[in-house]
DNA sequence: TGTTAGCACTCCTCTTGTTTCAGTGCTAAT
DNA sequence: ATTAGCACTGAAACAAGAGGAGTGCTAACA
């Protein structure tokens, strides 16, 4: 790989992404001052290499998967924001009050608006807070408010119809007594411990003690299951992209962001920015995903922008390397 | 309009809901123990009347707006569910614990799901709920939820990092105050009179009264912004309707979705269930929304099936009618 | 008077053939 | 090492024709 192919290379990935249309060789002439049949000898070389593809024996080149991954790796360099992308991300970033969640997923909401492509964020299953307070607000004579926050300040929760034959009194009791014993025990095991635990004490005290049970049971079961945090934004954004414009593909990559088992797959491990192409993504063949782990006060998860395989890699990944870096910003 | 030529449309309208595929004289004639030629005669007046049209002179026919019309308001009769669904949606309605709320979203969604159309649940801005309760709950030492109730059961809740000069106290303090003076304010006073009625008072006897102040606005604040909530579930079922096979007329209708404002207006005034087909639906001329109003238990909005024109009336009809008989059972 | 057989006609759809054109690989000359 | 030249390939666009589903109309029939 010699200089000239690499430019030659970085060119005709650009171009394909900006045109989404094969590159030929005279399109590369002016720019290189070489003549076409040059050009063409390079390109036939770097298809070789594995770096280049053809639709047919005559129609210009594209980019393989590894030619992007070349690309991405060696060619290119992250861009910078231009002034209205960073002014509404500095918003929301600036935003003193938003908490930390609601900044990430407003941020990928412009992400995936700006862009065009999908962005994702995957909140990982909160299994490591803590039971931090349980209250309850009585709205009317029969209906209240169950309240259930956690360490990390997670808040769920729960209208309730007042069976007849309980009294405020015993709730608040059981309340009180919830928090007395659970608190700090982590949410995963907290179903069990009211069980075994707070259920033989309020069944001394309390006459309808299997009721106020189920009501407390409620409240927590709600949070274990809700557990599973996937936000999307932009799911249709792949119909502005010109490359599908075959209905069947549309609805197979469409189908697939239904598919929360599917999605959740997307999840991130190791650091910094990643890039997945194709294959790679395993998500599907035809996409590109780049994701980003984040873990920022007590919030874990990660965040993914999904396109076409000829994403704008440059954009996306400055947008990306920004956002993290005032994520970490506001973690101090 | 005599029996036989009802009986006909009744049957063209069906077929093509069922097949997509424009109807033809031959296709009816052992229906009907008629021949094609009077089969085309009758259809021929049909068409005068403007119940049927065709796309070419020599096309077989296709219901009109006005056919499909005629058909919903005079040959259909709803269609009872069958057991799957019904099981399916009393699963959700015999859940004791499941609000109001949640019963209706969870439903649609369901109904998206077994119909391939698009549902959408449009939530009153809830302008009419006055404030219940206002707690804080102390995470740590400088972290803080503030929770706010209405008297409808609707809970927010926002983390705040508290400003190092203010005290735990002062803000238990000022909760109090709060839940003195404007417990039962419409939600969309409370700013105001947080403003003019409380800040005076606190003013007096926190130093830092300002930042605090600040921090009860906020939490109200996202309260009054959070009201515009709109349920979709089965955005890209479009898809899967064969009719909409180009992608130009996908993009249209899925870009349409996108628009809250568009969506917005897709809100019922008038009782009952009603059809709106084609250009009278005002979203797009190629769809059919079917909208039922909901006023339950304090909670208000609307309920709507979009689909094709050749939506399955009675199975959409028959499912709304359920779901609504199920709501007023569950108002008691 | 309502029904039906028969027929000419229309227009979509599918297939086949032709042309055009962008782009290639290879060879030989510079 | 570069380039001009040329034969070649395959997609795309268009035209022409065959087949077929369905129509409207007319005239005959019960």
């Amino acid at each position: 790989m010699d200089e000239r192919k690499k430019n030659l290379l970085k060119e005709i990935v650009e171009s394909y992404i900006k045109f989404v249309k094969p590159v030929g060789s005279q399109a590369l002439c002016k720019k290189f001052k070489l003549s076409s049949a040059t050009i063409r000898n390079e390109m036939a070389a770097l298809e070789k290499l594995g770096y280049l593809e053809k639709n047919h024996v005559s129609s210009g080149r594209i980019p393989s998967e590894r030619g992007y991954k070349y690309y991405v790796d060696n060619l290119m360099k992250p861009k910078e924001l231009n002034g209205e992308e960073m002014l509404k991300l500095q918003t929301i970033f600036h935003n003193q009050h938003l908490q930390i969640n609601d900044a990430i997923t407003k941020c990928m909401e412009i992400i995936a608006d700006i862009t065009n492509y999908t962005s994702v964020v995957l909140g990982k299953n909160s299994s490591d807070n803590t039971l931090q307070q349980v209250s309850i607000i009585p709205l009317d004579n029969n209906q209240i408010i169950a309240l259930v926050c956690t360490n990390k300040g997670i808040v769920e929760n729960k209208k309730f119809t007042i069976p007849e034959n309980i009294f405020m009194g015993e709730l608040v009791k059981t309340c009180e007594i919830i928090n007395k014993m659970l608190v700090g025990t982590p949410i995963t095991k907290v179903s069990q411990r009211l069980e075994f635990d707070v259920k033989p004490i309020i069944s001394k005290t309390i006459k309808q003690y299997e009721a106020v049970y189920e009501i407390f049971h409620d409240a927590f079961n709600d949070f274990t299951h809700n557990n599973s945090n996937v936000f999307f934004s932009g799911k249709t954004n792949i119909l502005k992209q010109p490359e599908y414009d075959n209905i069947d593909e549309i609805k197979r990559i469409v189908n697939k962001f239904e598919d929360e088992s599917l999605v959740r797959k997307i999840e991130e491990n190791s650091d910094g920015i990643n890039v997945y192409i194709g294959e790679e993504s395993e998500f599907d063949p035809n996409v590109t995903i780049i994701k980003s782990k984040f873990n920022i006060n007590g919030e874990e998860g990660t965040i993914a922008i999904v396109g076409p395989k000829r994403m704008e890699y440059d954009r996306v990944i400055g947008l990306l390397e920004y956002i993290n870096k005032e994520l970490q910003e506001k973690d101090k």
